[in-house]
DNA sequence: TATGAATGAGCATTCATTCAT
DNA sequence: CATGAATGAATGCTCATTCAT
């Protein structure tokens, strides 16, 4: 009992020191971040967040274990308001190897699974074109993948007229470009 | 005619270095590499960097403008040994401003232009749906984008079928994924 | 009460490192001076360095200001065991804008305020003749200032005959060169 | 013949740089400029510089030379035309020890003898009062000294009523504050 | 556990000087 | 002599991490 209460308080710790890292590196970026920026934020001293993480690194992969569960609560949802946390862990997921194992492993592949299993179904169904499932999932979702980045990127297009993308997105997907498709 | 000489060195150099600096960005990533390390691939002294290149951030921007130029020489060309330069690159595109607006001015931009004029042709010729052609260029090219990343980023169907890729692309594109688009 | 005695600790550090720096300084200048050899005369890292100052040149400005508060504590008195430092300072003043000001401000002009207002009631207690103040102030000290320089550039009568001075200052100040002045 | 040819034309050249470098030191400050700075201002290449100057502090030792040399011709005038160059070679020579040799035995101890001489003569012919003629002529110079470096330091008062300066000097000098001086 | 002072490795950048052409 | 590209030593400063209290 006296073990749970503990392991609360550790879990909130561990939360309050996750919540300053997020708004920081959304900020400034996970490099130019230094620990006492976070420590700072979080109102608690360089040295404790040393007691809940293991390194800088391991902020990062804890804000992921919590994009992770909060992903599959609220799946298909792309919240903007994670939009510079997902810039943040992208970008260092791009350069740092132990990270990038642990996002695709984390988040990705499990993703991949589920949604290949769905889309085996409608076609099961014949509610969808017999292809191949896996590549076509990736597919699919490099485009959204692809869309947030080029969003971040700057792209004007996007910026204004990010809403009526899932209408879009829906039609191209489903009728393609060719007139066939539609008519 | 002495100057041209002495322009035909200076860019050998410049390229003596930024190929130095391509190998090294793309083995360890843009922050974790020194200059140092950059001066010793190249065979040369770090102060000499200094004499082509104003910084180190200037190192990844004269890769890009090497990027660039194969790029428009090779359009359309995902050349996979580029792929470590690119995902360094994109990586400190995430987080680095001035790089981020320079990259798309320079290279995304013009590229949608392009891609816009070309897609409105196939419309106006009736050979492609009346479609918002920038949202859709976005899609589509966010796919590719998307598509690298994840290859990247280590997903094993991608990088086994790679090469089944393009017929899928096409197939997608072109007809999407409902039943009617095939048959 | 806590807060007493780190603000003590502080005190004292600070104290440690402006000493260490001091004397390094005096013996080999501002500029060939490395943050490495204070740190190692302070016998601490050179990181602990800057969490007590902000960078190089506040030490010299922490110098300054312990000058300053001996200045006011000994006034009058010129202490040759300052001359070194003042030396260093003196030389750094010259080049450096914001040491300049600063200097100025916190030592040269209120020092010439007291003593200006000292010599004006000299003028009208008729101990002194009207002359205007405020040249007069700085036609002395600079005498002042001036010997002190022409010492450290190693004169060899000031140094053998430093201590005939305050007699023969008096003397000159008061009754000038002329004949009729004394008799 | 030839050699004499030779001679002004490397003496030339030896101007061209020295003028430059007063230039730079006078705007920069010795140690912000670069032998770059200087050799752009020449016109050469920098390199050039090193034919006809052992290294950076021999530009100084330079100007030295030619200070000297006009001072000698031109005695007595202070030009405030050489207060910045006078400025950067006096803080160099509160630090550097060479020059400070060079400089008090190329200018300050011919001066002094000079005027030792002359001062002396005076008080033989009853001009003056008897005094030490060493010291007292050091006083004075002091106050010339001073009174640059505090209008260097950025006095307000000097600043505004330099002009005032020779009257009140010359009274200063020769009748003292004492009442009884000019009564 | 919390603290935060101390640590010191690490790095971009500058610039006087050299020397091959 | 002139050049200016190449050199590389030298240094201020940062910041993740440790550890005594």
């Amino acid at each position: 009992m006296k073990d749970s209460i503990q392991a609360q308080l550790i879990a909130a710790r561990r939360s309050q020191i996750l919540d300053a890292a997020t708004t920081v590196f959304a900020e400034k970026g996970f490099h130019p971040t230094t620990i006492k920026d976070i420590a700072k934020v979080a109102g608690i001293a360089d040295g404790t967040i040393y007691n809940y993480f293991e390194n800088k690194t391991a902020l990062l992969l804890g804000i992921l274990d919590r994009l992770n569960e909060t992903y599959f609560r609220q799946r298909f949802t792309v919240q903007l308001g994670n939009l510079e946390v997902f810039q943040v862990v992208l970008s260092e997921i791009m350069v740092n190897k132990e990270l990038r194992e642990q996002y695709y492993r984390q988040i990705v592949e499990p993703t991949f699974t589920l949604a290949e299993k769905y889309f085996q179904t409608l076609i099961d169904q014949h509610k969808a074109r017999p292809v191949d499932v896996a590549l076509t999932m990736r597919a699919i979702s490099s485009m959204f993948l692809g869309l947030i980045i080029l969003r971040i990127m700057g792209d004007k297009p996007l910026q204004t007229q990010w809403d009526d993308l899932p209408d879009l997105l829906t039609d191209l997907m489903f009728d393609g470009l060719s007139l066939t498709g539609s008519e």
